[in-house]
Parts: C-alpha cells; structure tokens; sequence
RNA sequence: GCGUCGAUGGUAGAGUGGUCAAAUACGACACGCUGUAAACGUGUUGCCUUCGGGCUUCGGGGGUUCGAAUCCCUCUCGACGCACCA
C-alpha cells in the first residue's frame, strides 16, 4: 500500500489516508486511469456546531478529489442528525431537534471552506439531507427499508455487542443506517467517503444502491486519528479541536497530541508530500505539524506567531504578551473575582488549585498560598499550566 | 395487564438503616520529573466556609425513623418473564 511514484495524483489519492477501498482499490483506480469523473460525497451530522480536527480528514480527502475534478457533495446529514448515529456504544444520543441541527449547521460551510473550495472552478455542493429524507412518506420510507433485510443490518458490530451485553437497541437506533444508506441513492452518488468507523454504514448504502439502482458505488474509508490505545485524537470531553479556534490554541492543542500520532497526522491532516513527512526529533515533528494545520486552517502569517507564542510561553517560560483580563476593586477576594469572571467554575476549585500550588502569582514570581487572598493591587496570575489572567484594580 | 429485577457522582461500578459527600477503576485537574507529549510519582476531584464546620446530592414525589442511597408507598423510565392479542 506504499504510494508508487511521487507526483501520480491518483495512487496519492487511493492510499494517503485511507483505511480501505470497497470493493477494491484495484477496481476503482482502474475507473480513475480512465478518466471517468466521478460524483461523490461524505456526510457530517450536525450533532454539534463546530467541525473539529476529526472533519478534517474527511474534508482533506474530498478536497484532494476535487482538485482532480471529480465532483463533491459536502452533505450535511440535518435529519439524520436528529436521530443520531448509535455509534457511542451505550447510551442512545441526544434526540435533537430539526431546528437543533440546522442551528448547529449554521457554519459548517465557512468551516470546512478552510479546506474545500465552494467557489471557483469545480465548487464543491452542500446539501442537506432533509431535502429528500424529509419528504419521505411512511411506506415509502418502508418500501426503501425492504431493500435491506434484517440481518444485513443487525450484523452491525455494535449491534451484536449490545445485544450480547442485554442492552437495547431503539427501531429509530435500528433504521438509522437505512437513512444514511438512502442518502447515497437520492444523489446518485458513485462513491463515498468516510471515517473507518462509518463503514458499516456505508457499507449499507453500497448495497442499497445496488439493490435499487442498479449501481456499484464506491466506498472509501479514511483512517482515524488515534492515540496508542485507539483513543480518538481531539476529542476528549469538552475539549475538541475545532477548525476555527484561535490559532494559538489551535498550535497549543496540537502540541498536547500524543508523539505516537504525529506521522498520521501529517498523513491525514497535511498536504506535506508523503516522503517528506519527517521521523526524526518527536518535538521538531509535532512543531511542524501545528505550524502546517494552524497554516491551512488559518494563514502562515499566524501560525508562526502562534508558534512563537507557544515557544516563549511553554518552552522558555515567558510570560504572554496577551492574556485574559480582568477587573476588580480593590479588597476583593480573589477567588471570588476569578469565579464572577468565569475564569473558574467554583471557588473550590480554586481552593484546590492553591493547595496543589497551581496557580502562581508572576510578579512575585511564587505560588499562592492563601486561599483568601484579597487584591490589594494589580496582578498578573499562571492558572495550571497554560491559563494566563491580569487582574486590574479600579 | 400481571410479576420479577433495576435506576448511584463525568463514565463504569460498590454500597442495602448511622462510621456515606458515598469504595474502587477510568477520566479530569494540579504539582514533581521532563524535550512538547507520554511514562512514572504525588495530591485533588459536590458546593460554601470565620477551616470548627455548614449545606445540597444516590430517577421524581410522599412516608416510616432520633437517623434513609439503604425500609415502605406511589409515579416515571428501562430490562426480563408471563398473560392478552395474533
């Protein structure tokens, strides 16, 4: 699965990344050699309004197809959003809300522009499932369903896992990959892309299409981003990479993956050139990596300030030029300030903090030791490892 | 409809009248070490506190008791079995 010689587009674009290629890579780069422009697509649930580092992969593989002229569909999956993918293991999702998903679709477009061009040349399409899974009837939906049969769709792993464990399964959970299959029937789609976790669901598609249409379609599966023990990469709770943070948190982040899943990450997230991806010093490679994301996702001006600002910050200790600010009156208890300012959740666990020596007063230079601390003057304070905040008095 | 079992903190999962703000594990946070990350070690992990303690939590409501996560009633939701229907 090595790419053959550099500069050939199409063995490029059939292993960087990818996990697999259903039926085979041999059957479609037999259909790429000639010529043939295909019309594909990849679904995003709007189960959340930012797209993070995981979309990006999915959004640097459609892109790579476009700039081959093929023709793209960036889907938004607003209905099926709604039920949710029974991809998390135990609990049922979240039902949403139509209105909830189109919210959270609000800006999927300008955030994945980062990567895929919607003007231009060969514009990439968006469109939103709704448009046809809305106007389904009940016995067409049902008619569709019978194009698939029970144990095709039962045989789903994580199916099969829950029954085993007793758990339930909801019809809604159950006809899920119904919806997803049908979207590829009512685009007529020739192939698609998606995470290695949405293979089954694709899998579904392929068949449907077949049996419908007629029709072989493609699926390409991308590899994940996960650390060592198969741990999604930036998507730890609450703490997600979106595409759009600020660049120095964006470089930050990135900084804090593990080593282990740096050589995919340039793989999957960077259009560094296969052999040039480097193996070398772990601290080098990682600083590369966030300058080249933090370079697409924003411009290169920036990310070497955000480089810069990481360095000077974590590596050489220094103090941030920019911080967040507040203000406060003089013989205020700190704690209390920091916690109306949202800067902390609690004051216990600003307590905890100072019994742990986590928050540390920069002017002189020494951890805080009483908890009580009133602000008797202006303050500059380092709360855990990266949290920066001056405190002015009135 | 009948019966049985179950619902505990971010998650998993102990606890079955006081010693329970609730074991343990994971996660998270902080500190130490350090090259970012990890590994490793230590500490913290409901909220408030004059640091004595106080307050609110174990699906919802009500009750028994000096005292309830723990017992009783009831409601909601779920699993399993039976019945009904076919």
């Amino acid at each position: 699965m090595k790419a053959k010689k550099s500069g050939d587009k199409i063995s490029e674009l059939l292993t960087r990344g990818v996990d697999r290629i259903y039926p085979s890579k041999e059957a479609l780069e037999e259909v790429l050699r000639s010529g043939k422009k295909l019309r594909l697509y990849q679904g995003f649930d709007p189960t959340g309004s930012q797209l993070h580092i995981g979309h990006m992969v999915g959004l640097r593989k459609l892109a790579e197809w476009q700039k081959l002229g093929h023709h793209v569909i960036f889907l938004i999956g607003d209905y099926t959003a709604m039920i949710g993918d029974p991809s998390g293991k135990l609990s049922s999702r979240k039902v949403l809300t139509h209105e909830e998903t189109l919210a959270n679709a609000k800006n999927y477009k300008e955030q994945a522009s980062k990567i895929l061009k919607f003007n231009g040349d060969n514009p990439a399409e968006m469109l939103f499932n709704g448009d046809w899974l809305g106007k389904l009837s009940a016995i067409e939906f049902l008619q569709i369903a019978g194009n698939l049969t029970y144990s095709q769709v039962i045989e789903r792993d994580m199916f099969q896992e829950r029954l085993k464990q007793g758990q339930d399964i909801s019809t809604s959970e159950f006809l899920y990959p119904v919806m997803q299959a049908y979207d590829s029937v009512a685009m007529n789609v020739d192939l698609e892309v998606g995470g290695k976790d949405q293979m089954f669901n694709m899998m579904m598609g392929r068949k449907l299409m077949r049996n419908m249409l007629k029709k072989e379609k493609f699926v390409m599966t991308t590899k994940l981003l996960e650390d060592k023990d198969g741990v999604k990469i930036g998507k730890t709770e609450g703490n997600a990479i979106a595409l759009d943070d600020k660049p120095k948190d964006l470089f930050g982040k990135i900084m804090a993956f593990p080593d282990e899943a740096v050589v995919q990450c340039f793989e999957s997230l960077t259009l560094i050139p296969m052999e040039e991806i480097p193996n070398t010093d772990p601290l080098l490679n990682k600083k590369r990596l966030a300058f080249e994301i933090v370079k697409d996702l924003n411009d290169e001006k920036k990310a070497r300030e955000a480089q810069e600002v990481w360095e000077n910050t974590f590596q050489k200790k220094e103090i941030p030029d920019e911080m967040e600010e507040v203000k406060a009156k003089a013989g205020e208890l700190l704690s209390e300030v920091l916690v109306k300012n949202k800067i902390l959740s609690s004051k216990s666990e600003w307590r905890r903090l100072v019994l742990g020596k986590g928050a540390h007063d920069l002017e002189k230079k020494s951890a805080i030791e009483d908890q009580n601390i009133k602000i008797t003057e202006n303050l500059t304070l380092k709360i855990g490892k990266k949290r920066f905040v001056k405190v002015f008095t009135l």
